[in-house]
DNA sequence: TCGTTATATATCGTACCGATGCATCACTTG
DNA sequence: CAAGTGATGCATCGGTACGATATATAACGA
C-alpha cells in the first residue's frame, strides 16, 4: 500500500498546501473516495519529507497569521512521487463493518437488521446526490474525473444491491428468530 | 472500525479453529471481501482473548501433531461478539492504490496506463469467474450469501467501469504527452 | 457577547500490517 | 529414492498508521 508520505506528495504536486488543507483533500476532494490520512499520519509525514528534502516550507509573510505553514514540493519530491506512481499497484482493499455484521445476520434482531441497512442506503443515496451536483460544477483533470466516476459507479452499485437484497436477509432473520 | 479481536470471535462463533485457519478465512472465505487480518494481528488477539476468558484453548490430544492449537469461543465471548455486532457500524472504507495512481494519469506514459488498467480488469474478471463457480457449490448461511453477493456486485461494477472508461483516460494521457 | 464551527498544529498510546524466521508434513518430479 | 516445493502451523519484531486528545485563534450567527 502507498504510504502517507506519498499521498502527501500527490496532493502537493497539484499546488502548495498546509497540513490542514491536505487533510481536507482526503476528506472532500476526488482523492477522498479511495485514499485516506488523518492528522496523526500527515504531520509526521510532512516532517520526514522536509528532512528528506522532498518538500520545503514557505516563509509565512509575517503580517497576519503566524500559524499556517505552507509546504511546496521540490524536484526531488516530484521524482519520488513519480517513482511511486509507476510501481505496480497493490490490490484494492475494502473494509466494511456493515458487511461483517450482516454476515451474522441470522443472529440479529430482524428489526435492527432492517434499520441499519436502511440507514446505510440513505447514506449512500445522499452521497451520490451530492457527487452528481459537484461533478457537473467543479472542473477536474481527466484523472480526477475518472476516479470520481469510479466512486460514483461503486456507490450506486452498493446502494442498488442493498435495496434489491435487503428483504431477503431480513426475511431469513425473521425465520431464524421464530425458530428460536 | 471493528478490531481484530472481534473479527476472530466472529470466525470462532462458526466453529473451533486454529490461528492459521482463522487467517485462511480472511483470505478465502466469504469474509475475505470486506475484512482482513494477518498473523501479526491474529496471534496477539488470540492471546488477549484467552486472557479475557472469551475463548479457550482445546487440549490437543497428544498423539500425532504437537502443534496446532484449537480455539473455542466461550459464552462470554459470544456476548462480546453480540455487543460488537449491534453497535452502529462505521463507514465503509475503500483503499485503492490504482485509483490514486490514475488520478495522476496525465503524468504517466499512456502505454503504462493502459497496461495497469488492463491488468486490473483481468484480475477482477478472474476473481468474478471463481466466485461464480464457488457460489453455486459451497453452501452458506443467508448472511454469507448476502455478503458474497455484494462482493460479486462490487467487483462487476469495478470491472465494467474500468472497461468502459479505460480509453478515455488513455486518450487524455496521449494528448498530454504530445503537448509535452 | 457568547457559544459554535472552522482553521490550524501537534502528540501520544495503541493497534495493526508486512516481513521474516522456523519447523513439519505431503506431494511430486527428476 | 532423494530432493525440492508448497501447504500447514506458530510466533515475533519493527515500522507505520490511526484515533483521541490538547491547544489556540478566527469567524459568524444567535
Amino acid at each position: 500500500m502507498i504510504d502517507v508520505k506519498t499521498l502527501c506528495l500527490g496532493v502537493l504536486s497539484r499546488g502548495d498546501a498546509s497540513g490542514y488543507e491536505i487533510r481536507k483533500e482526503f476528506e472532500e476532494g476526488p482523492l477522498s473516495h479511495f485514499s485516506d490520512a488523518g492528522f496523526g499520519s500527515i504531520y509526521p509525514s510532512l516532517k520526514r519529507l522536509l528532512d528528506d528534502g522532498q518538500i520545503t516550507m514557505l516563509p509565512h509573510n509575517g503580517d497576519g497569521r503566524p500559524d499556517k505553514k505552507l509546504y511546496r514540493i521540490t524536484p526531488s519530491g516530484r521524482h519520488a512521487l513519480y517513482q511511486a506512481l509507476i510501481k505496480p499497484p497493490s490490490a484494492d482493499k475494502l473494509r466494511s463493518d456493515l458487511m461483517f455484521i450482516l454476515s451474522f445476520g441470522h443472529l440479529l434482531p430482524p428489526r435492527h437488521l432492517d434499520r441499519i441497512i436502511g440507514d446505510r442506503i440513505s447514506d449512500y443515496r445522499h452521497l451520490i446526490a451530492t457527487l452528481e451536483v459537484e461533478g457537473s460544477t467543479a472542473h477536474r483533470t481527466p484523472g480526477e474525473r475518472f476516479v470520481e466516476g469510479m466512486g460514483l459507479a461503486l456507490y450506486r452499485a452498493v446502494a442498488t444491491y442493498l435495496e434489491e437484497h435487503r428483504h431477503e436477509l431480513v426475511a431469513a432473520a425473521l425465520m431464524e428468530s421464530q425458530v428460536a
